[in-house]
RNA sequence: GGCGCUAUGGUGCAACGGUUAGCACGCGGCCCUUUCAAGGCCGAAAUACGGGUUCGAUUCCCGUUAGCGCUACCA
């Protein structure tokens, strides 16, 4: 490989399951990379385990991607539709003596401590009682050494042969990675393993290696899972005649307890983070920041200065821990720190899914929308809360809180003084934060009340809520018309409160 | 069981032989205040343990422990 070439990159999922965080951060790592280089990313589906493939998934994890805004030049690629290259590889590598028929039971292989594979998506708790003795597994596979006569009668048998690469039983064989750095592993430690399964399929080790170099991938980055792998791939770069790339492991991504994230974690998935209603590029700088560091203590870095700082040097070697409080606090960050030009467009993306788009004033007077953003999103955390405790803003139809209610509707003189609010504002001649102040105090000071009592209140009238902005601001965005309304409409509840 | 990787507050990171071990989340307090946030200030909280090497170890080496990964005709 020429390394003085822009790299090429690739993210390579499987579709097993869903787009999960620790996927999405390598996608992410992969992406920042070919990004900050000028390099190409390439994606390519590794479907071909027909057992666990689920072809629906992709489009989710398309889905996921686009989203989360990791973006590739090539693909995607199927290795689904590549097969016959792998099979011609196999016999390539069988041909030259690299590999070897092997006609051993599928089953009969593995060691007496391989747990013949238990689903590993949903592991019981059945732990303890020893499975039988820890016996060192035999990486050596007898099928090596069969001669033609042996592997003819055992064709004559009607068995099918899979095919094992033939490790070497003797040196070393090493490789660099750009996080864990040079490795050197005894090729003792190396069994002989499948190249081409029985049926025809390949496994993970030959399709990999031979898309990757097919795909003259330069770096291959992705999850530290695969490090103790990685000498067999390199071994088998060297079968094929090719050079290995550069290897980038990166630290897995870990519940709460430590252990890897599954389903048994809530939320794990990325296409759950968007319907929560976080953004893109909030949880984009949060998964950046999970086993990566710019070096400094600087934490709230936009895209661009993500792709601008990345560097595979400044990925850590220990696994992460996922913060979900993190995530959300990045994500109040986002939502109050971006120009609101480049928040609008999310927040309008949840009115519409609440139904609160068509027919409002935001639709019709931008700006408008604009104020009203600016106003209410110092306290949200998430888009919902656009939606949720700040509907008032966008549609008529909205209910008083309980608890806002008995907080504050408790005084009896409220509806006298609600009315003659009411009344008071209806008759400024102007209408702005000032003026709806002024009217305020003095009905406060003429009825012997705490300007308090009266602005929590009508918040509560005007907007349903406790929790909202400051009342006059509120005021002045709603309007005289809404703002006089909506007390008026209160007045009964208020009394029977 | 074997092989490997890792180890800084509860969490994410910084310090890549010399710092009163820094930042952020979360937590507690105070300020601000019209509710709730945001913001400001203050505080509690860490180099897993034991040996070396060195004038000097968070940093380098070894061991222990712990966690994780791999050890599939999964990826």
């Amino acid at each position: 490989m020429d390394h003085t070439q822009k790299p090429r990159v690739r993210f390579a999922p499987s579709p097993t399951g869903y787009l999960h965080v620790g996927g999405a951060r390598t996608a992410l790592f992969n992406w920042l990379f070919a990004r900050h280089k000028g390099g190409t990313m390439l994606l390519r589906i590794e479907d071909t385990d027909v057992e666990r493939n689920r072809p629906e998934l992709v489009d989710g994890i398309l889905a996921g991607l686009k989203w989360l805004g990791v973006e590739w030049e090539e693909g995607p690629y199927f290795q689904s539709q590549r097969l016959e290259m792998y099979r011609s590889e196999a016999r390539r590598l069988l041909a030259s003596g690299a590999a070897f028929a092997c006609y051993c039971k599928a089953s009969s292989y593995a060691g007496a401590d391989a747990a013949p594979a238990a689903e590993s998506g949903e592991e019981q708790e059945g732990e303890g009682d020893a499975e039988g003795p820890k016996t060192r597994k035999n990486i050596a596979c007898p099928c090596r050494d069969l001669t033609d006569a042996d592997r003819a009668a055992r064709e004559r048998e009607g068995i099918t042969p899979a095919i094992r690469f033939r490790a070497p039983r003797s040196g070393t064989t090493g490789f660099q990675d750009a996080v864990f750095g040079p490795r050197d592993v005894q090729n003792e430690e190396i069994e002989d393993f499948v190249l081409l399964r029985s049926n025809g399929l390949p496994t993970y080790q030959l399709s990999v290696v031979v898309d990757d170099i097919d795909m003259r991938i330069s770096h291959v980055i992705r999850g530290a899972d695969h490090l103790s792998n990685t000498p067999k791939q390199v071994l088998l770069y060297r079968a094929l005649g090719a050079e290995p790339p550069i290897f980038a492991h990166v630290p897995l991504i870990l519940g709460a307890d430590r252990t890897r994230l599954s389903k048994r974690h809530g939320a794990t998935s990325v296409s759950s983070y968007a319907d929560e209603g976080f953004l893109p590029e909030a949880f984009r700088n949060f998964l950046a920041l999970l086993g990566w560091s710019p070096g400094g203590d600087s934490e709230f870095l936009r895209t661009h200065e993500l792709v601008e700082r990345f560097s595979l040097a400044g990925v850590s070697r220990t696994n992460a821990i996922f913060d979900r409080p993190k995530l959300e606090w990045f994500n109040t960050q986002y939502l109050q720190k971006l120009p609101v030009s480049d928040v609008l467009p999310y927040v309008a993306d949840e009115l519409k899914r609440a139904n609160l788009w068509n027919g409002s004033q935001a639709v019709a007077d931008p700006e408008w929308f604009a104020r009203a953003v600016d106003l209410i999103r110092p306290r949200t955390r998430l888009l919902p809360d656009f939606t949720a405790w700040a509907r008032a803003f966008f549609t008529d139809d909205f209910d008083y809180e309980a608890e806002a209610r008995a907080k504050f509707w408790k005084d009896e003189r409220l509806p006298d003084m609600l009315a003659k609010l009411a009344d008071a504002l209806a008759a400024l001649p102007e209408w702005n934060h000032d003026a709806c102040d002024a009217a305020l105090r003095q009905l406060a000071t003429a009825e012997g009340v705490k300007a308090g009592l009266l602005i929590n209140a009508t918040r509560v009238a005007i907007v349903g809520r406790a929790v909202a902005p400051p009342l006059f601001e509120t005021m002045v965005i709603l309007g005289k018309d809404r703002v006089v309304s909506r007390i008026r409409r209160a007045l009964p509840s208020v009394s029977a409160q």
